[in-house]
DNA sequence: CGACACATTGACCAGACTCAAAGCTAGTGG
DNA sequence: CCACTAGCTTTGAGTCTGGTCAATGTGTCG
């Protein structure tokens, strides 16, 4: 049997390629420290100099990048089996923070026994990079997103994929999902002020295509979602896609 | 001496990090099939399956990712020395498009050779990975900018990123370098309509900070122009950045 | 009950969009 | 050498999405 971190980044690694018994077993053989993190509290902060790798094993965070008038951006979520700060492995300084926005666990990874792991498994050397690409190309379609998309289509293409993130790792609940952040931080993500955050949610409800309330999000109508978010998943780079438009 | 392409290679590479003789040897015997793009055609089309990836030789080339009403968003530039399909190494499917915006000469390395290389020099193997992982991370300001700069700020910082990379290769002279784009391709990499990316290039030409004008740019007061743009180079990670504000 | 955190509303403002029409400039054919 | 075109840039006028400010609900917890 394996151990629970081992278990978490096995699953993820499936999603987007496959594991060696080797592999898998050099994973659950990573030495990890269990650390809690509360609603609002910074993980790691911009500038910091990390030497080791946090492991989302429950909860949900947030990727931000803080700007000069006190305002910030959120540039990604980051669910259960995520590792937000793989980089620091060859990037010395963080260049944004992370934050949890609800009381989670993370499982922090020194970064010498990565190092160790990548060296006798250059399997997973394959399967980390591919995991960084993968990233980058959510990056990529959030500013896609941002740039051109309506503040509800936004919204609706923020729902999508991270209910593709979820189902990914088997953490969906039939079509809902936990989406532990108020308001204020999904305007954050989105780009937007607080108050026409709350009018954009109340759009879509009032389409009918999702359900938001009380820190979960159901989706009623996925194909009508997607359609109308141009939510196309091959982005996410997933073994098994959810696609399930038109 | 070195050819073309391993040359570019190898000083992109030392902008970010330390590239061994041996390396350098194994680069500079990497094939490579030149190829010239023109204005407006696309290198790469979302949903393409490359075998061999791309390396700028010359010239300038965005990527772009294209939405249902006919309007794209570029999300990132590319200039000399930059591998922007490198992903497809490790992800089959293309998801976004690479076209070039004005005559450029790519060196196209087929994977297998590349491969090959990684395999005999693992020293390359972090610093290719670094790459994506700069990438990710300026794709990660973008959403920034994108999100919660001003129009005329969110510019300033495009031009700040780009004076930064340039510079970081060797291909600024002074203060001024290329940028032959049409302010409708801005417009796509800023998510504005042409008419305001146009008032918005007026803005902070009247501001006296820069001048743009036929396919390039130079700036008057860098200092005052990163201010503005609340550009902090960190999240280019070069080895010797170019901060010069205040 | 009071405090706090978060969601919701209303009224008004502004940055950015659209449509439409002119300028400019380099290149082409006569 | 000039008229013509094509591709860009620039301007003007009116509209709209999303922002700001300021209250007012609502729910939870001590």
């Amino acid at each position: 049997m394996h151990n629970r971190h081992s278990n978490l980044i096995i699953r993820r690694l499936e999603a987007i390629g496959t594991v060696t018994d080797e592999a898998r077993e050099a994973l659950d053989n990573l030495p990890a420290r269990e650390r809690e993190v509360f609603r609002g509290q910074d993980l790691i902060r911009e500038g910091d100099k990390p030497t080791e790798c946090m492991l989302v094993l429950s909860g949900f965070l947030y990727s931000y990048k803080a700007l000069a008038d006190g305002t910030r951006q959120i540039v990604s979520f980051h669910v259960p089996g995520d590792m937000p700060d793989l980089q620091s492995l060859f990037i010395e300084t963080m260049d944004f923070s992370i934050a949890s926005s609800t009381t989670s666990t993370v499982a922090a990874i020194p970064h010498d026994n990565i190092r160790k792991l990548l060296r006798s498994q250059p399997n997973l050397v394959d399967l980390f990079w591919r995991d960084t690409l993968i990233n980058a190309a959510i990056f990529r379609t959030w500013v896609m997103a941002t740039g051109r998309l309506e503040a509800s289509e936004h919204l609706a293409h923020v729902l999508c994929e991270l209910y593709a993130r979820y189902e990914a790792v088997g953490l969906t609940q039939d079509t809902s999902f936990a989406l532990p952040v108020a308001q204020a931080e999904l305007a954050d993500a989105l780009g937007l002020s607080a108050v026409h955050a709350n009018r954009t949610v109340q759009a879509l409800r009032g389409e009918g295509m999702v359900e938001m309330e009380a820190g979960h999000v159901t989706i009623l109508e996925l194909g009508r979602l997607q359609t109308f978010a141009q939510f196309d998943p091959t982005y996410l780079h997933l073994s098994h896609p959810t696609k399930h438009s038109k």
